[in-house]
DNA sequence: TACACGTGGTC
DNA sequence: TGACCAAGTGT
């Protein structure tokens, strides 16, 4: 693009953000603790469903010491339902990172950014761009789609090879006095009008710039590759409960749902008999099996058929105990993570 | 590079 | 119902 028509592509494009942007808690600020916390929550997330999560947060971590502070299982519990549990982990060690490596103040260049835990080039441009002024593009989803269809980049947005090409393309062409409102502007018409399906191109502030408009051919881009079948897992869950308590466990430290509780889990072969768990065999005098819930991760396919136990009227509950295993109440559970799969399982037994 | 990593919404 | 998508990053 030319010069005068780079300047008319950020007058409509900031025009029409100034106009019609959407009221997020944390667009009313341009501190980077906070930035860097939408950005995490926003991480592959609608952002309908973040605000809530955003707000509970910055209540109860209100500044980046707080966090860097932070008690790993309230944090946990505080993320539980979003997903993704990873980033909540990666948020305590790098609150934690700027504490011992900048002196508790966030860092101002984008390579510094760039460097702490879990933060990845699109949440680096994104801070850098909103809280320091800085021209970096945040190429997330919705960028990759807009740019594509703008220039008819017909690179396969799934390579992290092709970031390359949109980073230079816009590159050129993001404003230097607004660079995170750019950056905001393409997200929200990627998000409310350039949409993956049917684009509404008929009121794009952009559409007098966008080659695939012109050439009718908007549908065709992004160019994306990947798609992966999910496995399929299954599973039998064991609800086992001693007066108001149920028998719980922690699931390991890394992996699928890290740190969350469920049932005792068995992993077996689809329409397997009922496998009760070994350390438990001696102590169950009676088992019933009362239906099967399903969820779908991004990658997997679990099937959970869940089995309510009845024990031994003399058992104690210290004979059941076993590692990273507690006995609940539904109070306890209030301060537990608890794993996705675990809620329908509640909810399933609470049916019956 | 390819895959692990969650959940909820849409068509 | 299943496939795809939503403000990606770590390994």
């Amino acid at each position: 693009m030319k010069q005068t028509k780079i300047e008319n592509f950020n007058k409509d494009l900031l025009n029409w953000y100034d106009l019609n942007k959407k009221l997020l808690p944390w667009r009313m600020t341009l501190e980077p603790y906070k930035i860097w916390i939408s950005e995490i929550m926003s991480q592959q997330t609608q952002v309908e469903t973040v605000i809530p999560y955003y707000k509970r947060f910055i209540d109860k971590y209100p500044t980046l010491r707080d966090l860097a502070e932070a008690d790993d299982a309230e944090l946990l519990k505080l993320w539980e339902g979003l997903g993704y549990y990873s980033r909540v982990r990666n948020l305590k060690s790098g609150a934690q990172q700027v504490m011992n490596e900048f002196g508790g103040k966030f860092p101002t260049q984008i390579n510094e950014i760039r460097s702490i835990k879990g933060i990845g080039p699109y949440s680096a441009a994104s801070i850098s761009s909103i809280s320091f002024n800085a021209p970096e593009p945040a190429i997330d989803g919705n960028l990759f789609r807009v740019t594509s269809r703008l220039f008819e980049i017909s690179d396969d947005i799934s390579k992290s090879s092709s970031r390359k090409i949109f980073d230079e393309k816009l590159r050129v062409i993001i404003s230097q006095d607004r660079p995170g409102d750019f950056n905001q502007a393409l997200m929200d018409v990627g998000a409310t009008i350039c949409h993956p399906k049917s684009p509404k191109c008929d009121v794009c502030p952009l559409k007098d710039y966008c080659q695939s408009f012109q050439t009718g051919n908007q549908e065709n881009f992004p160019v994306k590759s990947k798609k992966i079948k999910q496995k399929q897992l299954y599973y039998q869950a064991f609800a086992i409960k001693l007066g108001d308590k149920y028998l719980m466990v922690k699931r390991p430290s890394a992996g699928l749902l890290a740190d969350m509780w469920t049932f005792p889990l068995v992993e077996v072969e689809e329409n397997a008999e009922v496998t009760l768990p070994s350390e438990l065999r001696n102590q169950i005098v009676k088992f019933e099996e009362i239906g099967e819930i399903s969820h779908i991760f991004s990658h997997l396919k679990w099937h959970v058929r869940l089995i309510v136990c009845q024990l031994e009227d003399v058992i104690t509950k210290d004979g059941l105990m076993i590692h990273n295993q507690a006995w609940l109440s539904e109070k306890d559970l209030k301060t537990r993570a608890l794993a996705g799969p675990q809620i329908k399982l509640f909810k399933l037994l609470k049916n019956n």
